[in-house]
DNA sequence: CTTGCTTACGAGACTCGTAATAATT
DNA sequence: AATTATTACGAGTCTCGTAAGCAAG
């Protein structure tokens, strides 16, 4: 047994069970995976696989064990890796953050800049995507920190940890009728056609929860992933926007207004995710302090290790 | 980097960082060792030794930290192992007991004939010591399960279960007068000279305290590890023995009485230790369950896979 | 007939043991 | 002087890539 079968095990199950794109992936040959796949089935004494013929089927149950283990195992070996790099160069290194429009437009530009300044020898990375994207991009290491507010709970294998809390705001046009209402309800937000996130972004759960517990059906006549799509529709009197409040800058924004949605909408909680059990670099935890003053490293330190809260088997 | 040089690297720090002691132990050469401990120095691109000349004097900080995950990594691949034997043999194998005294005389025989009994395939070995070596055999591997009331605790790679609990009791010789006292006071037993448990067993902390509570000095003539030995000096009439309740057999020990002291010593609680993350074979679940009923598989698998209480960074 | 896994085989790398060397106590 | 680590070197093993074979869809 060593650690290269057990990374081509890891790479089969990654590329749906085949091993010839494992192969490409990990840019060997095919035969040579095949080949220490089936030592290490031989070695531990069973099949890890499923073979129909001369094609892989599925997994075994005890292959599933194996898998599992083994990638706690490489997350371990990563570790060894991380640990070299963080003493023999404490401030080079690279630092990933998968997050989505939102975050990256408008929570983490003073973040970053910070950063930057801080770790000129760090080469900062940022992937955005949807919540679901982010979340996988952490899980297989592809990313280091996934930042976003939906989602991320869903993983057993990340570790998760609240960074701030925000509301959704109503925008309008600087004329509106609603600039007059004195007391905003959902019932007033629902007789205009609105403009808000696309499902799965943003806290639009909280939206569509809050609008459904009053009986009431919103008239959403264009869902964007990002807040800027949406207020240049506001703009342009499509409708009215829901948006999350880090989203209008009052300086830039100067033709809409900004009313509160406090009192109408649950509030939402933006958070971090990190892999199980990941050695992190130094960097790494001051870039989390950073953006949430509040996750210190002993913070983030005692997550990082805490117990799974809900397990398979 | 590979799974050897961290077996080496474990075996090295368990050996007080005596390469040559870490080679006999491990089956090989010195130099091999030494050079491919060297390889992964290289490798990561840190000193994990300090090396005085060529002697290694201690080791680093970042050393400290390689040493810790390979420790974790290699905990994963044993596991691989075991999910192996699982799953080719369900019921055959071995399971590594180690366990005070107390335990292997009193609470454990019913225990080990049912087990054997229904896993005639399975080596069961049992290893008596103190806790600590107890501990340390669990630690290392060397035992599967730890059983004791004492010391379990104190140890980070260790998870503890409650077994059952336990008072313990006073015996004395059948003609002792304290049999015709109405009300047993911790007084009445400081009158008489006592023979009980070594420090660090079977709840001996638990007397002390009690008597220091009150302001007593016990006349502890004779402090034994075992509970035999105890009471055989009882039976010589010289003084009065305190036990664990499991260990006074009225059936065998017809020259002696018990006494409860429920009342006036505070309740023991046996626990058992398993390494934290470790695989557990199916039938090791199955011992467990019938040493403790309510420790069925779920709750052990639970507890687990629980973060540590305390972290050492 | 294309995709995908296995078998066969050989070049090159790696591991490990022996022997010699050197430093520390 | 004895213990202990490093260096040197060679035999044997292991890994991996190419090429050929073969089963499944």
């Amino acid at each position: 047994m060593n650690l290269q079968q057990l990374r081509y095990l890891q790479e089969i199950a990654r590329r749906d069970l085949n091993i010839s794109q494992a192969a490409d992936a990990l840019y060997t040959s095919q035969p040579g995976i095949s080949k220490q796949i089936k030592l290490l089935e031989e070695e531990l004494g069973i099949e890890i696989f499923v073979r129909n013929g001369k094609r892989i089927a599925s997994i075994t149950e005890p292959g599933r064990l194996v898998l599992d283990i083994a990638q706690r195992l490489l997350l371990e070996a990563d570790n060894l890796k991380l640990v070299g790099q963080e003493f023999r160069s404490q401030d080079t290194g690279s630092l990933t953050i998968a997050t989505t429009h939102t975050q990256a437009r408008y929570a983490l530009p003073p973040v970053v800049k910070q950063f930057i300044e801080r770790y000129p020898g760090v080469k900062l990375n940022l992937h955005q995507g949807n919540p679901t994207q982010i979340a996988e991009q952490a899980l297989n290491g592809e990313a280091d920190i996934a930042i976003a507010t939906e989602a991320l709970d869903q993983y057993d294998e990340l570790v998760t940890l609240p960074c701030y809390e925000w509301h959704h705001c109503l925008i309008v046009p600087q004329d509106h009728p609603l600039l007059n209402e004195d007391e905003l309800t959902l019932a007033k937000l629902a007789e205009y056609p609105i403009i808000t996130y696309d499902f799965a972004f943003s806290g639009r759960s909280k939206i569509n929860q809050a609008f459904e517990a009053e009986g009431l059906t919103p008239n959403i006549v264009l869902s964007a992933i990002d807040a800027d799509v949406i207020k240049t529709y506001v703009d342009l009197g499509l409708g009215i926007g829901i948006v999350a409040e880090m989203a209008f800058v009052p300086e830039r924004d100067v033709r809409l207004r900004r009313l509160p949605l406090d009192h109408l909408l649950k509030s939402n909680v933006t958070r971090l995710a990190l892999r199980r059990n990941e050695f992190l670099r130094g960097y790494t935890y001051h870039f989390i302090e950073l953006f949430a003053s509040h996750l210190t490293r002993d913070v983030v330190v005692n997550t990082l290790r805490k117990k799974k809260e809900t397990l398979r088997e």
